[in-house]
DNA sequence: CCGGTACACTAAATCGCTTTACAAGAGAGT
DNA sequence: ACTCTCTTGTAAAGCGATTTAGTGTACCGG
């Protein structure tokens, strides 16, 4: 509360007796010192109660010991799991994090990006949820030390981390097909994300396999958010239901869906069945429980830290990849055989 | 990648034809220019691509233009929320946001309320989940700067934005009684925690007003977790039901003992009445929809950074001070009159 | 007695910015 | 003509670490 000066290593150094050079590299571990030397310092450090100037320390060593983390929205709970286990990985290994929402403002993306450039941060983790409009790509190649995690940005060379979406798709597909659902809508992002893409391959190939020709897939694009499902539910209403099924791409579509449904009296499975995408919120607990695809969430996040910090960033070209994280299909009740096939 | 050195303020000086001070102070509005030098020197940093290392900036002002914030952790959705309202009001004033959970891990919230003694951060916002075991209180005191938000940490004299619980307590009780129960069980945190004892003694006297000396109100202490309204929903059980109607004292807690009532299948609201707190969940599409208090967890946040900027940190104990924001009750369906009241 | 090698340290530059204190010149008032 | 006050700056000392390039002493083998 005072403005008590803080004890810096010039005092530890006075009080030790030695050099602040010694104590620095003492305590950097780049000087091996006698025992007696040592102890000194130890108790001049511990009685002082010395601790270094992150601010200090930073500057002169360039690095910033503290990684970034860039998601289009905290509150979201598929964020708010992946953030956690960001945060938890980076204290094991004390690095602070520093928090961006997106929140979908056209700029953000390519200002949070710029954080490393300017050694605000050591590296980046960074999802987004919509389709790059070209910029990204050349702002992530020209600064390097990213790892995109979630939704692929195209063209973007540095290491992803992403769940094996196209096997997702499939997973449902497979489902849907054996309750015998031939007219399914897939609601989800627009075609030109991967995320999307990939899941509706999958489950177009579900269908395929089991009804040739006679599968009937059709799509609706937009955000993944509860607004949007509730969107697209009014559509597939009023477009005299395009399917017996819907698979949304999320589980904020599949709530909104499910929300317009129950006002609307049409009932999950009998009328129309629904799965979803994430197996974040509780949606075991829903009427009827919903049947979803499970991410690995907290997995991407630990091992994009890993990846992060492991990668050797000295060498580009050397780290563009694609990593996939296993999914699993959860079901529940919320898919049944339609009333007329 | 390559390592390019960074331009900086003295290439900017050099380029404009003018002192690093001039330029620091333009840069920081404490030096007037006429229109000309204005000029070379915008020029300059434009193509220079000039930006200030943040790092030094800090270290030369002794200030990290970074705020901390400490929750219990992330990916519950009530912190989940919090979090992202307190970031996105940080952002608006171009603070950056630290972000620490300390997982119930003892001696992280010490850990992480030093980090202001060292000039980490500015300023931290934190909240905790569990009783002080009188360690955080004189921390807290001793470091200052920091504001206590959701729980009360007794004995801290800082700002605190906590919600109106008593009231949150008396709304429930409210409506049970309206619903006729009189004995209701409170599922909530244990009594030395604030918010427990508040909204546990709002429930009471609004059953009293109703019953007057016939109310019964039993109480089991835990976490606020599913994990701890799944036990709650055995020992319930177990028990033999002590109450027709159980208020848990988060959403949390409400949604393991639905699980468990599913599980069990022991309806509700028929056979037992249930209401949460906080609703952040989305419980209206649960079966029953639950009935719950909405906290105005954004609100919470924004204002909690908005009063740690605006305290005057510098006169003691003139900012010990309790907001209380208000709450209201989200009546949904999992509420009935008891079968024998 | 000399050169070499460890050992135990250190002086000083550096990181990039802020800030205090001061200065030179121009105009203004008396 | 002389002092005063602006205006428009600047030099230099921090901030608190890290790090490079040494230095001085002791011991040791030949």
């Amino acid at each position: 509360m005072s403005v008590r000066k803080l004890t810096s290593i010039k005092d530890v150094a006075k009080a030790a007796g030695v050099s602040v050079t010694t104590v620095s590299r003492y305590l950097n571990r780049t000087l091996d010192l006698p025992l007696p030397t040592r102890t000194r310092i130890d108790e001049a450090i511990k009685s002082l109660d010395y601790r270094p100037n992150p601010h200090a320390r930073r500057l002169s060593r360039g690095r910033a010991e503290t990684i970034g983390l860039v998601v289009p929205d905290i509150s979201n709970p598929f964020f708010a799991t992946l953030v956690a286990a960001v945060e938890e990985e980076a204290d094991r290994r004390s690095l602070a994090v520093s928090l961006h929402a997106t929140l979908n403002r056209p700029g953000r993306e390519i200002t949070y990006l710029q954080l490393i450039e300017h050694n605000h941060v050591d590296g980046l983790i960074f999802a987004t949820n919509h389709h790059d409009d070209g910029l990204l790509a050349p702002l992530i190649n020209r600064t390097g030390k990213v790892v995109v995690v979630d939704e692929d940005v195209p063209g973007a060379l540095v290491p992803k981390i992403l769940c094996d979406n196209e096997n997702g798709g499939y997973l449902v597909g497979q489902h849907l097909a054996a309750n015998a659902h031939r007219r399914v809508l897939f609601v989800g992002g627009s075609p030109e994300m991967l995320s999307a893409h990939r899941r509706r391959q999958g489950l177009s190939r579900a269908l395929n396999e089991r009804f040739g020709d006679d599968a009937e897939l059709t799509a609706y694009a937009g955000d993944y958010t509860v607004d949007y499902g509730r969107e697209a539910a009014r559509r597939f209403l009023r477009e005299d239901r395009p399917g017996s099924a819907i698979f949304a791409s999320s589980d904020e579509i599949a709530i909104g869906l499910i929300e317009v449904f129950k006002e609307t009296a049409v009932s999950v499975p009998e009328d129309v069945s629904v799965v979803g995408f994430d197996d974040v919120s509780p949606l075991h607990l829903f009427a009827p429980p919903i049947t979803t695809v499970r991410q690995p969430v907290r997995e991407i996040g630990k091992r994009a830290l890993e990846v992060l910090l492991e990668t050797n960033w000295q060498d580009p070209g050397s780290f563009a990849s694609e990593e996939l994280l296993p999914v699993e299909i959860v079901v529940r009740n919320s898919v049944a055989p339609p009333a007329k096939p």
